[in-house]
DNA sequence: TAGGCCATCTGGTCCT
DNA sequence: AGGACCAGATGGCCTA
């Protein structure tokens, strides 16, 4: 295949676009799709420096204002992350005055923190099923309180240590 | 000093 | 066409 057949041949959509959306997290770290190889990269670079020969924008100027534009789009963007993340930090309990986990920290301790909420209600649910007399007075806010969540911390050391508590996954 | 975390830049891809 | 989203690269800062 001429490089030039090579680079028509990656610039084809190889999977469905709603396949092609995810690029999700997963637990193992080792997800490699063909799209992410070394190999596949290198490839792609050469055909965008090849690409880019052929294709310059009208002017250096007009290319430049570009990028910096979207530059403050991206910055914009990440700060709103942040800004997300830290939002997330703030209604997290248990964590001592100057702790800041880190956004890995903070995905996973939220996400534990979801479990062991939904564990609660569930375990709330099972007891109001085994009075005497189900009234279902009970609330969800009550449950809580009498069945207060334990909270399954993020595996690194840096939490463990702060919270004091034992890590899953 | 190595390793972890982070912010930023960048180019590619998808969506509107 | 332009914006949003994404992942790779890079360099700075901090800590064990």
């Amino acid at each position: 295949m001429s490089p030039k057949e090579q680079c028509a041949d990656m610039s084809a959509p190889k999977t469905p676009k709603s396949t092609l959306k995810f690029r999700g997290i997963f637990p193992t770290g080792n997800f490699q799709s063909k799209e992410s190889s070394s190999e596949h990269l290198a490839q792609k670079k050469k055909c965008a420096t090849l690409e880019a020969g052929r294709s310059r924008l009208s002017s250096d100027v007009q290319r430049g204002k570009r990028r910096s534009k979207a530059n403050d789009r991206e910055r914009h963007r990440m700060h709103n992350l942040n800004s997300a993340l830290d939002a997330l930090r703030s209604i997290l309990p248990g964590l001592p005055e100057d702790t800041k986990l880190t956004k890995i920290e903070t995905l996973r301790f939220a996400h534990n923190y979801i479990w062991a909420l939904t564990e609660t209600l569930r375990m709330c649910d099972q007891q109001a099923s085994n009075l005497p007399e189900h009234t279902g007075s009970l609330t969800e806010w009550d449950c809580i309180r009498q069945f207060p969540p334990k909270i399954n911390c993020g595996q690194t050391t840096k939490i463990k240590s702060k919270l004091g508590c034992v890590g899953i996954n």
